[in-house]
DNA sequence: GAATCGTGGCT
DNA sequence: TAGCCAAGATT
């Protein structure tokens, strides 16, 4: 492995074909030593765990817009900026989202820490995002690895572990290849490379900078790396979904601060098991003795396991809270789907 | 190490 | 259609 030609391949590859995106320095602005703002890095990268860029840019210029600074977004009511990541998913990330921006404004006087480890201590910032935020935003040569640096890195060195269990081995190939120079724009160069160019299912190796360098190409199979390991199948499970409305108005409550879609306003819900509801059973768990009737049923796809949520829909009235039809935009896309079902009378 | 934790686009 | 997958962190 010729790291040099590999790195000055990259690098001069990124140079040219550098993505445009919202929380990167524009092409125009682009220069040594122009770094950017590590509040905007910081969010970018947040709001990119396990999640498409398509997905985050719009989140990112609204969360940009609302809250310019760190400080803007301590300052922030926890309900809005909940009601404001809704739909993007993984809440828990909103959750510490909020959490480490107060820890930056209260106990780092609104400035992020320019280190690996200054950054790791704080709230929702794992390794990844450290060394992310750290080589982005503070030119520190940090080892930066997410989906797409493993996967490059294991074409690159046709590793043949499996993952999980080759993250450590591919970790430490790709520490092989960080430098002082350039270490943000090295790991930029690296996941726009897999992201554009050495693709999950089709990689496209006639247009690749460091086709050259890669054991994966030479093999015949490329696209067969990294190898995995067999994966458990998703279970299914079933619950009820109520829409209690008092005129224009629907029923929401907050689900509990921990677990799924923890912190989030939510349509009432029975408990989600794995054995189907009776009518009879969905009525005895309602949250509200009303006129209930069963009006649809939505299909939801979570991580780690699959979901039939009846609905059941009633008007009338209850101790619970009524929001304005404009309170489901805040709803984890779950709701919000089974919210609309419900409301639109689906059967 | 293994589970938990969302969503939507792609194949 | 039904998985597969994406700039992971936390417990």
């Amino acid at each position: 492995m010729d790291a040099a030609a590999l790195r000055s391949a990259l690098l001069a590859w990124y140079d040219v074909q550098a993505r445009t995106l919202p929380w990167r320095v524009g092409p125009h602005e682009r220069a040594p030593g122009v770094k950017p703002d590590p509040y905007r890095v910081w969010l970018s990268e947040v709001m990119l765990q396990q999640t498409t860029v398509p997905h985050a840019a719009p989140y990112f210029l609204e969360f940009t817009h609302r809250w310019p600074t760190v400080s803007d977004l301590a300052a922030a009511p926890d309900a809005e900026v909940m009601a404001a990541w809704a739909g993007l998913g993984y809440y828990a990330r909103a959750r510490n989202l909020l959490a480490c921006a107060r820890a930056v404004a209260a106990e780092h006087g609104g400035v992020f820490p320019d280190t690996e480890a200054g950054l790791l201590a704080l709230p929702g910032v794992g390794p990844y995002t450290a060394a992310a935020v750290a080589a982005i935003a503070f030119d520190r040569p940090a080892n930066v690895v997410d989906g797409n640096v493993e996967r490059v890195t294991a074409r690159l060195f046709a590793v043949e572990e499996p993952l999980p269990a080759a993250k450590p081995q591919l970790k430490a190939l790709a520490g092989g290849l960080v430098r002082d120079g350039r270490p943000g724009d090295w790991a930029q160069a690296l996941m726009d490379l897999g992201a554009v160019i050495c693709k999950p299912k089709t990689p496209l190796c006639e247009r690749c900078p460091v086709a050259a360098h890669c054991a994966a190409l030479r093999t015949g199979a490329p696209e067969a790396y990294p190898r995995r390991s067999a994966k458990a199948r998703r279970p299914h499970r079933y619950g009820i979904a109520y829409v209690l409305t008092r005129g224009e108005e629907v029923a929401l409550v907050r689900r509990p601060p921990e677990g799924l879609l923890g912190g989030m306003l939510a349509l009432p819900t029975s408990d989600w098991r794995e054995a189907p509801w009776s009518l009879a059973e969905a009525l005895a768990a309602a949250p509200a003795p009303a006129d209930w009737r069963e009006v649809g049923e939505v299909e939801h796809g979570f991580t780690h396991f699959t979901l039939s949520l009846r609905l059941l829909r009633a008007e009338g009235e209850g101790e619970l809270a009524f929001h304005p039809r404009a309170a489901l935009q805040g709803l984890p896309s779950v709701f919000l789907k089974a919210a609309r079902a419900g409301l639109n009378g689906l059967i």
